[in-house]
DNA sequence: AGACGTACCTGACCGC
DNA sequence: TGCGGTCAGGTACGTC
């Protein structure tokens, strides 16, 4: 097995874990762990003490999401807890010698080694008790789950309901909507054809419903073009393209719009010193 | 409470 | 070629 990349190239936002998690699950569910080394435990938060003597020897049983958060279950109702921050990466391989940056190197069973290779640091890893995981500090404040049965226009009334922070600035928040970054909440803004300037309170109702609906929308074309090409990752076993995707709006300042409209372009602008793109045209 | 600014960190990129 | 400056952004934290 050629070591590559199960990572991401840009930032890694709901739709990105989401397909890391599917691939890890592919080939990691039911494999124990047999070694860990700690390259650098320095993370956005130091690893928990003596995290390898607690991971080593593990089975990996069930490989879940929340948000932006990757959940590893282990055998023992321990789970342990990554997220990829800025720069984060997972990537699967054999056990060649590891490059700059693998900060965490498990080796399972089977001669597999997944690594967390991370060069900002941004990202994290911790350990905990299964039944702890709804009380953790990172996910118990967390907002409704975009993807899940009960995320539509009403719910998010109720949240934006009174907030007068422009929409883009809250569709950031975590406890808003958990596991949007910069460029869905760009991409499904625009979807929606709402504006990232409107106010979170005046997102409601008919408008509160597109929006909701955008998301998911493009949440879910964003995760189906992983799995996409995790097919052909698995196939080729050569390095994952995927994410190459093009954006509608993201990074496209000056661009015609995807309305097709010859007077639509595409501008930048900056809310809480982010950069937001959007059809000033389109959304209102 | 919520809105805002800043820090963390390093690779990529640009201009000189 | 190299060097300094700037930008990118998820999250925590301090401040008003």
């Amino acid at each position: 097995m050629s070591a590559r990349f199960l990572g991401v190239l840009n930032v890694p936002e709901l739709p990105e874990v989401e397909t890391i998690r599917n691939g890890l699950a592919k080939v990691l569910e039911g494999r124990r762990c047999k070694e860990v080394l700690v390259r650098r435990g320095d993370l956005r938060r130091p690893l928990p003490n003596k995290f390898a003597e607690k991971v080593k020897g593990r089975v990996f049983t069930r490989f879940c999401r929340r948000a932006k958060y990757l959940l590893l279950h282990l055998e023992d109702n321990k789970v342990v807890l990554v997220h990829l921050g800025m720069s984060g990466r997972m990537t699967l391989g054999g056990q060649s010698n590891p490059i700059q940056h693998d900060h965490v190197v498990f080796d399972f069973e089977g001669g597999v080694r997944l690594s967390f290779n991370d060069p900002r640091r941004f990202g994290l890893i911790d350990l905990f008790e299964a039944n702890q995981v709804s009380r953790h500090p990172l996910i118990e404040a967390l907002g409704p789950e975009p993807l899940g049965p009960n995320f539509d226009g009403r719910i998010l009334t109720s949240i934006l309901s009174g907030r007068r922070a422009s929409i883009k600035a809250l569709l950031l928040d975590q406890k808003v909507v958990a596991g949007l970054g910069n460029i869905y909440a760009c991409e499904s803004l625009f979807l929606a054809r709402v504006s990232p300037r409107r106010s979170g309170a005046s997102v409601a109702g008919v408008r509160a419903e597109r929006l909701a609906l955008a998301i998911r929308e493009v949440l879910r074309a964003a995760i189906a073009a992983g799995g996409s090409s995790l097919r052909d990752y698995v196939q080729a076993h050569g390095e994952l393209g995927y994410f190459q995707h093009k954006f509608k709006v993201y990074g496209r300042n000056g661009d015609a719009c995807a309305s097709g409209a010859s007077d639509h372009v595409i501008r930048r602008l900056v809310q809480s010193s982010r950069s937001t793109f959007y059809c000033p045209r389109c959304q209102r």
